[in-house]
DNA sequence: TGACAAATGCAACTAAGTTGCGTATATTAA
DNA sequence: TTAATATACGCAACTTAGTTGCATTTGTCA
């Protein structure tokens, strides 16, 4: 999703567009790529844009609520967030920790409805990533 | 694994079998499922061994060095720990946070492969879990 | 039993994320 | 253009998970 498409379905629901706003959102927008909040901050700060993690935090967290972006779990100890696009999943390189993005044909279809079958649990969505030696690091 | 067979298996490696190791060892053991280091240690607690929260770490730690325990991330914002078993998936509740294992038939070998080819990724090990509602949340 | 390495505890620390509250600012209606 | 007001933002203090250095205790083996 485009940095002005994600503008204006904000400025649709009542929500304003702030300088600090548009900021966060072009970096997701333009990045492509899961980003943690602490990294944003640096970004941020490298850039010289001046706002305070509480912010940043409340930024993510309404931009989830929003379903333009999405929290991602890879194995660190924080979260990381993306914008909500096409249903892919992560290369996360042990080495050098760079992430990329995969899309997989999804074979999971059958597997919830066996999941459904047998455990009597319905599942909601899913998460998959793959863990090992990118191009440059093997 | 049973709890009497990694004890064997940590003695043969000059470790040492203490009250407070064996403790953790058989909670995990018999637990059979992830838990978390702020869990095991209230379990220590309500189970009236006094062990320090830098002891439980240690011995997490120590555990998967030794190939004993397995960490795995669940979304959340702490790790969880698991006695490493046959190689399985997690079902986790969105409702009542409850855990619990799902074996599936690998569908990723060839998966691997395709993302070797086209990415040029190697693939050392994943990680699936599926969010949903256990069969009581539902 | 004594020596010594392994195990443990404690206190202080870091890093991620949260909360409450007061101030600033974007937007809308007049 | 301005005034009202809800949204956005900053700040400080807090919580929770996890780590580190160092001193003390304890299991093991000779």
């Amino acid at each position: 999703m485009q940095t002005e498409n994600i503008l204006d379905k904000l400025k649709q629901r009542g929500l304003r567009l702030t300088k600090k706003r548009e900021a966060i959102i072009a970096i997701l927008s333009k990045l492509g790529k899961p980003i943690s909040a602490p990294e944003l901050l640096e970004l941020l700060k490298a850039k010289k844009i001046k706002l305070n993690k509480t912010t940043v935090y409340r930024e993510l967290y309404l931009l989830r609520e929003e379903g333009i972006a999405n929290e991602v779990q890879l194995g660190q100890n924080k979260k990381y967030y993306e914008i909500s696009d096409e249903h892919h999943h992560h290369l996360i390189c042990l080495n050098c920790e760079s992430i990329s993005d995969v899309i997989m044909d999804d074979k999971f279809k059958e597997a919830e409805k066996k999941i459904k079958k047998d455990k009597k649990f319905l599942v909601l969505n899913h998460s998959l990533e793959f863990f090992g030696l990118c191009q440059k690091c093997q």
